[in-house]
DNA sequence: TACCTGATTGTTCTT
DNA sequence: AAGAACAATCAGGTA
């Protein structure tokens, strides 16, 4: 039979964002008041529909394909910041390659890592998610100079970061 | 030699 | 409201 189930990442994200809704949602409640994020989002929101510019995506990294994810970033635009998950994850790996040295596909840390995450008591995840929204909170002062620098010039865009030129 | 693939959840955006 | 896409990692596989 087939043993091999190409389930497709949508497939699995699905079912696994459906189960994680009602939970998470129940977080998501405690960290909202913890987080300015819905002033932020206010504000990015109004930045963006004044904007109403597309998503700046690398021609690289183009979704054409939904499972190819490019590595190479040779755009300047800031790429989103990792979530409270990935934290975990950079975490959880360490841990997860001592006690199994054996296993080095990322494949079976994240099996192991999404489990223990569903497993992982809020307490412990909050510590995580306040990283991640620290880290938004600078991806968002990036991600408006970068915009600022694009009206002010894309072409001269250099890996200089001089942010003079308010 | 170099890039792509897989697998995880979270956040954000788009329609 | 709901779905789609992308974020990092890292070793293996392919051209």
């Amino acid at each position: 039979m087939g043993k091999k189930a190409p389930k497709s990442k949508k497939s699995l994200s699905a079912s696994a964002s459906v189960n994680g809704t009602s939970r998470i949602a129940e977080k998501k409640k405690l960290l909202r008041p913890k987080s300015p994020e819905k002033m932020k989002m206010t504000t990015r929101q109004t930045t963006r529909a004044s904007e109403k510019q597309k998503k700046p995506i690398s021609p690289k990294k183009f979704k054409a394909n939904p499972k190819k994810k490019i590595k190479k970033d040779g755009s300047n635009t800031p790429k989103k910041p990792p979530t409270a998950f990935f934290f975990f994850l950079e975490d959880f790996r360490k841990a997860y390659q001592e006690q199994n040295p054996d296993v080095k596909s990322m494949r079976d840390i994240g099996k192991a890592c999404g489990e223990k995450w569903k497993i992982m008591s809020y307490e412990e995840k909050v510590q995580y998610y306040d990283i991640a929204t620290e880290k938004r909170a600078e991806f968002e002062e990036v991600m408006a100079e970068y915009k600022k620098k694009q009206e002010s010039g894309e072409d001269q865009e250099s890996d200089d970061y001089s942010e003079f030129n308010e």
